[in-house]
DNA sequence: ACAGCCATGTAACTTGTTACATGATTTT
DNA sequence: AAAATCATGTAACAAGTTACATGGCTGT
């Protein structure tokens, strides 16, 4: 519910419009997650339909503005205060496929773990290029530093599996 | 995709059925992510649709099992071979939430990582004593070391939002 | 004229998820 | 006898995602 969540908490700010809430979405997370404009709308809908926002008619240059209602202030604040669980993470895929690569005998492993590895530190270049050009506000930079940790961390990780792995052959 | 890829490869091993296949994927990834036992089903259903999987009669204790196909071999080839790329991972709520946080300048950023990072290391020290206790298989412990190794980098990661916070106010 | 951005919206689809219904077998 | 586990499945829904249709406005 993370997308449903960012444009209430763009709409807490006043009054949008759809095409408002992809630009401001995507200039507060850089160009790390872009936002598909259709789904903006079908959100904004389904956001409605629950009661969390309002379409407050056309602005002035004839633009479908939504307004949040109190409703979605409450349920904003709520997220907010709210930390994000260990339990309400999505699976991780290369977790889920490296697991399950151990777990049958005819999977080469290691070829798996090296070719994740080539993928990520390649990653890893791109992002600190993007690092060192970067211009843009705090907002941009944290979610690049972000992404930048989460890398590394999964470098360690696929170091610890390979060395895991050579331990436990001999 | 992770569920169906995971199911796929159990299946790979040789035919299962529906109840099996939650239980060895629940003790292949440890009780990090529990299987919802209907999912199972819906999943086999769709996987036959798309021609992975083919019902394969029942077994001596009439257990309805299901066999994987050439195509579904060839994808799952293609799915250990493929490393998991930047752009195909889900959006992480954390850091969404941080980033609208940052960017309204009336939500209580500071606030919000405290919450988040006591959170993060009570589930730390779960995590902790769960590898102390731990007895099982190779798999399990790649797993539960993988959500460590994130737990620590997201601790990591709040310190220097907080730092880079701080900085900026001064 | 044409490319590209601004702007709105709908239809159809995907995975993932849960709630429910049903019953057999096993353990306590 | 009751509780737990084994076992299968369906119905309904959620969020996210994309493809498509439509049109105005702007810059080259």
């Amino acid at each position: 519910m993370s997308i449903r969540h960012g444009m209430l908490a763009l709409l807490s700010w006043g009054p949008r419009y759809g095409y408002q809430l992809k630009q401001e979405f995507e200039a507060s997370t850089g160009a790390t997650w872009p936002l598909n404009i259709g789904q903006v709308y079908t959100t904004l809908s389904r956001m409605e339909r629950d009661g969390l926002v309002e379409p407050g008619g056309a602005d002035d240059q004839g633009r479908a503005v939504y307004t949040i209602t109190e409703a979605g202030r409450e349920e904003l604040e709520r997220w907010f205060s709210t930390p994000v669980d260990q339990s309400d993470r999505p699976r991780d895929e290369l977790v889920i496929k490296l697991a399950m690569a151990v777990a049958a005998q005819d999977v080469d492993v290691a070829r798996v773990i090296v070719a994740q590895r080539t993928a990520t530190m390649r990653a890893l270049q791109d992002l600190t290029r993007a690092k060192r050009a970067q211009t843009d506000g705090l907002a941009q930079r944290l979610v690049l530093d972000s992404t930048i940790f989460k890398a590394e961390a999964e470098q360690r990780w696929l170091d610890h599996c390979e060395a895991v792995l050579k331990e436990k052959k001999a």
